[in-house]
DNA sequence: CTTGCATCCGTACTCAGGTACGGTCATATA
DNA sequence: TATATGACCGTACCTGAGTACGGATGCAAG
């Protein structure tokens, strides 16, 4: 019914590894641009749609938002596009990334701190992890 | 009119740094158990409500959610409760956090070696970090 | 022909952690 | 006393990235 490059919604979903509402989802937001449609609104999707979909997920893995795909897929549209804005952004994200690992080994030794000065059988009222945490022991910085 | 440790939301908020609309919050999701209320309704607080919302704010900015600072708040209350549980806790928040550190930094090194390879003045049809995103080259692990 | 799945569309719901709004009443200050 | 805050309450809204639902069609196979 169908030639072998067109799909619909459900095979499309499919193939690209998401749910059919996520595809719709794309469209609802203009990540994806709305297919062609044949007889009764069906969408006709093609393998371009498919590679869209591929990038996007790739892309998130890489801990770009859709709002900052949307931006680096328009990138990749204009011809007068540079590499150069593409490494901007990534560069931009390197650093926010950056900043999250940062914050998150602070937490993590401060975790690691407190459960080193923990001893099992205390009761809480000992635990110096609730200790901290009511600020009655150091740390009052930031 | 009311005596020095008895707070009002306003006060207690402004003191916590807090919102007066967290402050309401916390006591929807239970987390801060509602205070007695003087004529009209009107809420007072104590001095423990206002370390009870400094323990949560410092809980936060270890990486506890809301969720789990209730779990440890019900752990500091009961007498039962001991250090053990509470290091439970931490443990399984640091193994948490670990995850995630290893998780961005694998994305920061990827997007990384994108950057080096990336040449300023390419056009983006030749941008390599485009062309991990669509997968073109190399990468098809996980 | 009927059953059953796929698709359409719009809307609502999810999670977390709040923030904002609107109407009413109380309190404090000038 | 009049005005300005502040507090009350319930509900709606926000971000992000989807997921779910319900009713209406369509299409294909038995």
């Amino acid at each position: 019914m169908q030639k072998p490059n067109e799909l619909s919604i459900g095979i499309l979903a499919k193939k690209a590894g998401v749910n059919v509402e996520t595809v719709r989802y794309y469209e609802r937001i203009s990540l994806l641009n709305k297919p062609p449609t044949q007889l009764h609104g069906f969408r006709k999707y093609g393998n371009e749609h498919l590679l869209k979909i591929k990038f996007i997920k790739r892309a998130q893995e890489l801990g770009f938002s859709l709002k900052e795909i949307k931006k680096l897929l328009s990138l990749k549209v204009r011809q007068t596009g540079k590499c150069h804005d593409v490494k901007k952004l990534a560069l931009e994200k390197i650093s926010d990334v950056g900043h999250r690992i940062k914050d998150l080994q602070r937490i993590k030794s401060r975790l690691e701190q407190l459960v080193a000065d923990c001893n099992d059988e205390n009761p809480t009222s000992d635990c110096p992890i609730i200790d901290v945490m009511q600020g009655s022991s150091c740390c009052q910085d930031k």
